[in-house]
RNA sequence: GCCUCUGUAGCUCAGCGGACAGAGCGCCGGUCUUCUAAACCGAUGGUCGCAGGUUCGAGUCCUGCCAGGGGCGCCA
């Protein structure tokens, strides 16, 4: 809407430029906007900005625009206000007229088409099938699924895509350490090193094992358990994010790209653009690391000469000992992604994978194709908090995999609920920290954004409930009926398109949540007043507000739908 | 040291270069004989970390400081 208004703005300003009212000059994109306050209309072009191109004041400038403006089907008044904005209002009609549209083309009426025939990607989780899946994980899932859910609303066909390293060194600890704990259920002693996993989670899957196996796993090796660990963990893990109504469509796991030699090949196309060499230190070491590196003793290894894009050291990517670090795999990864022909590729990742992102996006520029469909959200550090009577503040739990002291997914829905991890992880900026007090969810629970928006939701279905028992219906109602408060909702959740279109272009899906709070923040003042089944409103206004309330509910079963929370029938 | 994120009401946070800076929670005072009060209404509460700059206009953009988080491995 806001953009046809754009348009017709700049049309009017090309026919003032065409009489003569206004000298030629290229005219910018200046965007309208929601204003802050009531009173000054719906969207808000402020003119200030022609000014000094147009050599004129701003109020004139309005007043030639707003005299040649075409004539727009949603627009009601027009005023200028000063110092020179143009505000325009959605008419009453056309607001009426939205209570049917979106009652009648249900999910359509929010789809966007910016997508339309486009394929998009979000790679998210990605966590090692190492252990369960850590609150840092879960505000990853939470955040990149919000992302496929916006996306798809936009108009994308979406592919959710889990990537993992299953190659690396601590996958073999991660055998190893069933592997220790298995031995001590046959009752021999053994001793997990300090290295390895502590989690109390290995001690079950190797009783179950001993249970299942006996003691014909005693001779095997790391290999063997490393299988099992992974199988066991990839069931977790999957179970856990299905509980807050998550489910990946590919996975995509490191060894693979051994397999088909993919990894190699990618070396090689590096070696043979000349970014690749090799050396027992990186061509602009210091003194201080050449030194450190003779008194290691490494042998010469394949560095990756990412300072040509603008890198400040270039990077190993295989080691002295022949074994690639995770660079290469990750550049093997991500070509063999942009290869797959993803228009936009959305990568969700903690923030301690900045530079490593960096180093991949060198590596495929430095492959000759193009990182421009490659899209990261980072997040900031998530951390689980509780109040410490001792200490007298906010103390941070543990999550280290390998200490054995965390808090899981599983803990945190079982501690408060699915709804309300989604929630809370999801509304805040991926650039902020979070500190997810548990005790606070749990104990505020009444007083949430989770239950504000749902109850929304849960207001309209006690309307329709008791409006089924009386026999009453909405065929036939007139919406003219609809008072200025109803308009106000219809006007507040014509906002949906483009909250979509900005969290999709900015990759900032915490936006839909901060939303559907806002728009709760509508609804519920008007339950209070807009009453549907009180003695003293009459039967046709009655009809007209049953619709309205109808159209309410089903925008809020789609906000809570794109969070991926439920909208209950009761609370 | 370099890179990066954050700093807005007592607390947790929104805020798109635009008009007098916004929510929720907390505190204070009100509102249920009629669809769920997990709600609503009202009051209180701000030198937008500090200092410059750009602009007709800066919480928003630029530079420099200050404070806090994260990252800078032949780890994964």
């Amino acid at each position: 809407m806001n953009k046809r208004l754009e348009a017709a703005i700049e049309s009017a300003l090309r026919s003032a430029q065409h009489d003569g009212a206004l000298p030629q000059f290229t005219i910018p994109r200046i965007p309208a906007s929601p204003p802050k306050r009531a009173g000054q209309g719906d969207w808000a072009y402020p003119a200030m900005g022609l000014a000094r191109l147009a050599r004129k004041s701003p109020l004139d400038i309005a007043r030639l625009i707003v005299d040649r403006l075409p004539t727009l089907d949603f627009a009601g008044k027009i005023e200028i206000a000063p110092p020179g904005f143009i505000n325009c209002t959605i008419a009453d009609d056309y607001l009426r007229k939205q209570v049917d549209a979106a009652l009648a083309a249900e999910e359509a009426w929010f789809q966007l088409d910016i997508g339309a025939g486009k394929r998009a990607q979000v790679e998210f989780v990605s966590a090692n099938p190492s252990g369960p899946i850590t609150i840092g994980h879960t505000r990853n899932a939470v955040v990149g699924d919000a992302m496929a859910r916006l996306l798809e609303a936009a108009g994308y066909e979406v592919q959710r895509e889990y990537y993992y390293n299953n190659a690396g060194n601590q996958m073999i600890i991660l055998g190893k350490s069933l592997q220790l704990r298995y031995l001590q259920q046959l009752g021999e002693k053994a001793e997990l090193p300090a290295d390895h996993y502590q989690g109390e989670y290995l001690v079950d899957i190797a009783r179950d094992l001993a249970a299942e196996r006996g003691d014909s796993l005693r001779g095997e090796s790391w290999q063997v358990f490393k299988d099992v660990a992974e199988q066991v963990m990839f069931g977790w893990i999957k179970r856990s994010l299905a509980s807050i109504h998550i489910e990946h469509d590919a996975f995509f796991n490191e060894t693979s790209l051994f397999e088909s030699e993919h990894i190699w090949s990618v070396l090689e196309a590096l070696r043979a653009k000349g970014h690749i060499y090799q050396a027992t230190h990186w061509e602009g070491a210091g003194a201080d690391e050449i030194a450190d590196v003779a008194a290691k003793g490494y042998q010469p290894a394949t560095w990756f000469r990412s300072t040509t894009f603008g890198d400040e050291k270039d990077r190993v990517m295989v080691k002295s000992d022949g074994v690639p670090t995770y660079t290469l795999p990750d550049i093997a990864y991500h070509s063999d992604k942009l290869e797959r022909g993803f228009d936009i590729a959305v990568n969700v990742l903690g923030t301690d994978h900045f530079s490593q992102a960096q180093v991949v996006r060198h590596g495929i520029r430095a492959l000759g194709m193009d990182p421009a469909p490659i899209e990261v959200i980072f997040l900031q550090m998530v951390r689980a908090v509780r109040w410490n009577a001792d200490l007298g503040e906010f103390a941070a739990v543990k999550q280290s995999k390998r200490a054995g002291d965390f808090d899981t997914l599983d803990d945190l829905v079982a501690m408060t609920s699915a709804d309300a991890v989604r929630y809370h992880m999801l509304a805040r900026s991926p650039n902020s920290q979070l500190d997810f007090d548990v005790d606070q969810v749990v104990k505020q629970s009444n007083e949430n954004p989770v239950y504000y928006i749902q109850n929304a939701y849960v207001r309209c279905a006690g309307i329709f409930r008791e409006a089924a028992e009386r026999g009453l219906g909405d065929a036939d109602a007139d919406l003219n009926l609809l008072g200025e408060s109803e308009l106000r909702f219809v006007r507040k959740a014509l906002e949906i398109g483009n909250v979509i279109e900005q969290a999709v272009r900015h990759y900032e899906p915490q936006k839909i949540a901060f939303f559907a709070h806002e728009l709760a923040g509508v609804f519920h003042p008007i339950y209070d007043e807009v009453r549907v089944l009180h003695s003293e409103v009459p039967a046709e206004t009655a009809k007209a507000r049953l619709r309205f309330y109808r159209a309410a509910q089903a925008v809020f079963r789609y906000l809570l739908g794109l969070m991926g929370m439920s909208a209950p029938e009761r609370m």
